[in-house]
DNA sequence: ATGAAAGCGCTAACAA
DNA sequence: TTGTTAGCGCTTTCAT
């Protein structure tokens, strides 16, 4: 069995409380901490976390719930924020749900049985009646990516409206009129608002949209290939095509691989995400990037702002942060602006 | 406040024994089982797993130190595994070590902290020197992609020697000579033992080596794109280059890009991992493709059966399991072979 | 500055 | 089958 406390006590001959106190910062007189000190190198003691946690009740953990790790966008977030977390003496335990709204559901259970003292959540479920139970217990809950109406957290968000919209000014001003959307699930948020920015843009542009140059595939890389055949399929002149996340983006380009069709040539590409894989594209494709280590950041920040000082004091005052995004130039996007 | 088991015993008139023994399986008779259910709905009770942990001594989680989560190859590992160990009831504290010894020790110093019931590693460190103080507490550790000797640990290992042999020898039975590799650092045994299957291959096929056509790398994507910058630029006659994991690859396909190398005529490729990035190149990629799914499994599986049988019970016999690797046939490989 | 003692929520041994 | 009780390792009053 480890060492406890008590084990430090005898050895050393003082109060348990003397030892808590040593570990908790306190006041302990110069020749008791070199005992103490010495005690721990040859008792090879190390605090019981979970003692402490039961204490305290706090268990200096957080859990995340995201769709799926195996995703780049998912998984370069969670990177971050576990490096800040744990920088901060938190532990990070990760749930995958594999885009599932029962396994989501009963990752939090878990989680709330673990009694992690708040979760950071990509939801799934987009009414948010799994956190309901959590929410209960007063701990915080801080929303990444999607958000969700009507429940009492913080949340971290992308001004997805306006990177659409910049993504097809972007064709426009290039010359583009038929362009086409390769859009994602429309009950998530996100795939929601990408949506509203395509539509908007090309109102402000005053060019009219054919309804078959919309596609709602699911955000998965299959999707992404039968998004792009549709497409090209349905409309022979369409000039581009917008791909609004990076598993469809991936996609896309497969498709257009294996259906030979030239970029930007035949047709122009506006990706999403993942600036690594746009350069390993032939030509180097232009993407819509999203900060991740911002929201990250942010993510992070806010969750040990909340654990530090508690959820309910006086004013909850939820946040809903919005970052930009951007967008990272290649060689994707045909000008076929007559002026130019 | 949570509710606890004194308040559904007080609440049924039950004693604690009873509710316990209802949680953990126990016979409890109809009636009070009743009772006992009402009871936790109507206060919303969830058991405290911590508590439970401090008593049983097992928290029912497992620690994974890994050195990059944002790495395709770790995330797929990973994905599968938590799956796996949380639908047998064991939260995974994943921690990303940034592909840094220190914070790596860190990293198993904390989750002996928080007293994990069992690490799973992919090392950095080597020698295994952070790992050692954890193994004396007699918790499993469970060591996946990287072999350390002399740890008594088991392994779930890839057999890399093969894969590049096997990789080899397609080039040369498509009539390369000359092939170049970009490997790995050479402190990581995957590494040393793709280069070891490289060499063989040159010696089985009874072709020279030219040591230009051995590049070292950081199994990064810049490192990739270096690689192949240098290795093109010192070997003029060279019709074929070998890539040794992921990140390089996709380094190498970015650099043959940006050089404006046509791929398989100038240069034939076999690169390594993810499937869905191989298929996005254009032309397809060849790959060594790794069983992440199959590593994940089975290093969940030995890490459950260590943590059900004990991990000291009668012999330890530690095991260590090698899957295979297969070629994912693209076309990126050019058939200069005179015969064919 | 230090010690004694209570108790966090649970399990398990023992008794009934 | 059920109840009583001790105690897991820690923090935290309250004395001293």
């Amino acid at each position: 069995m480890a060492a406890t406390m008590k084990d430090i006590a005898r050895k050393t001959g003082l109060g348990l409380a003397t030892i808590s106190s040593y570990f908790n910062g306190g006041n302990v007189r110069e020749k008791n901490r070199e005992k103490i000190e010495e005690a721990i190198r040859e008792l090879h003691y190390e605090v019981n976390e979970v003692a402490r946690g039961l204490k305290t009740n706090a268990t200096r953990t957080v859990g995340v719930v995201i769709p799926e790790l195996n995703n780049i966008f998912c998984a370069e977030i969670i990177t971050e924020m576990e490096d800040i977390l744990r920088n901060h003496g938190y532990a990070t335990i990760v749930c995958d749900c594999r885009t599932d709204r029962k396994l989501e559901r009963e990752a939090v259970e878990f989680l709330g049985r673990k009694r992690v003292d708040g979760i950071i959540n990509m939801p799934v479920d987009t009414e948010g009646r799994h956190l309901k139970k959590f929410l209960k217990t007063g701990k915080p809950v801080v929303l990444i990516d999607r958000k969700i109406q009507g429940v009492s957290c913080d949340s971290v968000l992308v001004n997805n409206e306006k990177a659409a919209e910049d993504a097809m000014e972007l064709f426009f001003r290039s010359g583009h009129r038929k362009v086409g959307i390769i859009g994602g699930p429309v009950e998530i948020s996100t795939a929601q608002e990408r949506f509203l920015g395509f539509r908007r843009a090309y109102e402000k542009a005053g060019f009219s949209l054919d309804e078959s140059l919309i596609c709602r595939e699911d955000y998965t890389i299959q999707g992404g290939v039968q998004g792009l055949e549709k497409l090209v399929e349905r409309n022979p002149d369409m000039t581009a095509v917008f791909v609004t996340n990076y598993e469809m983006t991936m996609g896309a380009v497969i498709g257009l691989n294996e259906l030979g069709i030239q970029v930007p040539e035949q047709l122009s590409v506006i990706g999403f995400d993942n600036l690594q894989f746009a350069r390993a594209c032939s030509p180097k494709l232009t993407i819509v990037a999203q900060p991740t280590v911002e929201i990250a950041r942010k993510a992070a920040g806010i969750m040990l702002k909340r654990l530090e000082e508690g959820v309910g004091e006086g004013a909850p005052e939820y946040l809903t942060e919005k970052l930009n995004t951007e967008i990272i130039m290649g060689k994707s996007i045909r000008c076929i602006n007559e002026e130019k």
